[in-house]
DNA sequence: TATGAATGAGTCTTCATTCAT
DNA sequence: AATGAATGAAGACTCATTCAT
């Protein structure tokens, strides 16, 4: 039975700030789903969080880095959301299916998280997204992608695909249809995001269908 | 042979003011590509025409429109450059190949371009981007997708296909390659966004090859 | 018969530029009344002349020497104003009562003149309202005072009063009213400013009549 | 005894927190007293009070509330100047006359306060002065006036007296004297401000006197 | 660790006035 | 006399960040 061992001071001081840290991380989830990426604000943040502004620089030393953070944690939810999607279901079809159409849902019911990925993502901060950051956030993303890319594989047999080619095409073609959902083009071209990324599957599907 | 008609006072002053417009824009477009939508304040942009912040606002009433000046030439010059794509093809299946690569390739070269779009297509701005102009801009938008669907019905043949709903998806695909590539994901999942490009048309023709 | 002069090259010249002048200012007055002492820019009057601004500084040399001119314009309006009604009156109470209500009325239907007289009233201008011109726009008021001043001592003889000071207070007394009224404050205080004045002249008509 | 109470942290910080508040604003009473209106600037009110522009902001949202507050001050201290006159009157005449006088002598000691009074009071400025300060503030006028309607009515009795009218009244005529007097216009016409309050007192004063 | 006051560099925008033409 | 482009100084306001406590 596994019994929590013992902690000294210096460690139970540790849990406690990371404890702190994550509180704090929650409250600029927050401020971030509702007020988006412009409205974010440190002094925002630091309210929400029940703090004043400078006490944010105890935890974060920027605030690119509480972006990061909660982009990384923002990954993870992705994560879990496509696997939960993609063991849920009951042939190979249905798995590749869930697992993408997740991944759009995902990102359909949280715009500003994709908005803060592409915000982040994007050439040379001036500080804060640290190169190792940067690695860290991709191999997240890449955890994500390999869901797809097995479900993928498991589906059409792995000889006849190139799975990390199809893979990486779905995701780019969710995000587009995610970006222009946002930005109101799909509005204006009457267009249905959904329609379209079901549209993709058939295509993606059929292509794929073992023979 | 055409001579130019002489211009009374008014005109040429019209058309002095015009050119100093138009490299007022010239100038903003270039610290746009440079520093990219947030790097492009009034300040930057007077500086580079060789202005002062005062002088700018004899030519645009407001930052957003300037941006939007910008982004309306560009799309005016996506819609030349996928109409000579499609108009130097000699075959149905190339100038479909070629409007949709033409697409891609003009905002690959220029990738603030792309922010600016949707930027500007962002829901609403406090002022400047008033609907009249929404109109238009989408206008041109629209146009240049028209050219990519009456390439795409040529090839495929108007029956078989529903051309608005292939074209914004293909749009949505582009979209999606051009932001994960500036973002530097496809950098980093091995990707060559061209290549991604092709493997989707290869697929397009196939899928739409008539019988 | 009064025939006109001929006038030499100069004097027309002068004449032409006098003309100019007063159509200028007839735009200014425009723009003074529909905008107010905040709208009233030097752009917006040339507009309204049909000039461009620098074309206003050939005539005024300042905007406050513009605000003068139509300061003076409006204090001899008022003048006519007063001047016709009391003439107009049938008794010599009338004519004191018309006199009054008159410069109350003046005023009440053209707030904006009532601003720009303690506008330009006020204390040190840094240009524009030289010590002469102070001096015309004074001598116009008290002009105006003067017929007040007469349509009093009529009414009351003028052993018994010491009618500048009684006009004067009236003055007060009537700028007092148009101000609270101008400002809001009446309506607030559920007051009417012409039953104010009404009663003003009401006990001044009483306790200056002579017995 | 009163022993001050010890105070915690909390309180503590508030009260330093409005004691620099406090300091903020009487630098800004300063300024406004100096260069007036037009002059108090937040540049210039920060300056003043030894501060950047940005940290006036931590105190007061807005320009306009500044201006607000000023006002609200100098409301009450009227109010206060008024009562107290009232109160050290030996006689219902000398009390009238004494609170008509602390009304118009307050004002002549400090015509700036005057000018933001009908500054802030007028129609609807863009932000700042939210119905609700406007409310409390017109109430605090009102407060005002009312010392002086209680007075008139003590003197006269209420039974033959329009207070309220009359009270509206004389707050009309000493603010009209106010105003040409700042405007500069009494010295032109060779008036004493104070000279006209009394003279108008007097009149008052018969016209109500009990019989 | 947390405070929160303060900074400083920045944002867009306005406008009377000047001056070469 | 008129143009109108341009200036320059100013306006209010924002916000990430620092630092003494």
């Amino acid at each position: 039975m596994a019994r929590p061992l013992p902690l000294d001071r210096h460690d139970r001081q540790q849990a406690a700030r990371e404890f702190r840290r994550a509180n704090l991380l929650i409250a600029a989830q927050q401020v971030f789903a509702d007020a988006g990426l412009e409205g974010a604000t440190i002094r925002a943040i630091a309210q929400a969080a029940g703090y004043t502004p400078g006490a944010v620089y105890s935890y974060y030393p920027t605030k690119e880095a509480i972006y990061a953070d909660i982009l990384s944690h923002s990954l993870t939810a992705l994560g879990a959301a496509v696997r939960d999607a993609a063991a849920a279901a009951h042939s190979d079809e249905a798995r590749l299916r869930a697992a993408v159409r997740a991944f759009y849902d995902y990102y359909y019911d949280r715009p500003q998280e994709l908005d803060l990925g592409f915000y982040l993502f994007q050439g040379i901060r001036p500080r804060g997204l640290t190169p190792a950051l940067d690695r860290v956030l991709n191999n997240r993303l890449v955890a994500v992608l390999q869901i797809i890319a097995a479900a993928m594989a498991r589906y059409a047999g792995v000889a006849h695909l190139d799975a990390h080619r199809e893979t990486v095409a779905a995701m780019c073609h969710i995000c587009g249809v995610l970006l222009m959902a946002n930005t109101g083009r799909l509005r204006t071209l009457d267009s249905e995001p959904a329609a379209l990324v079901d549209h993709y599957l058939d295509c993606l599907v059929a292509r794929l269908r073992p023979r």
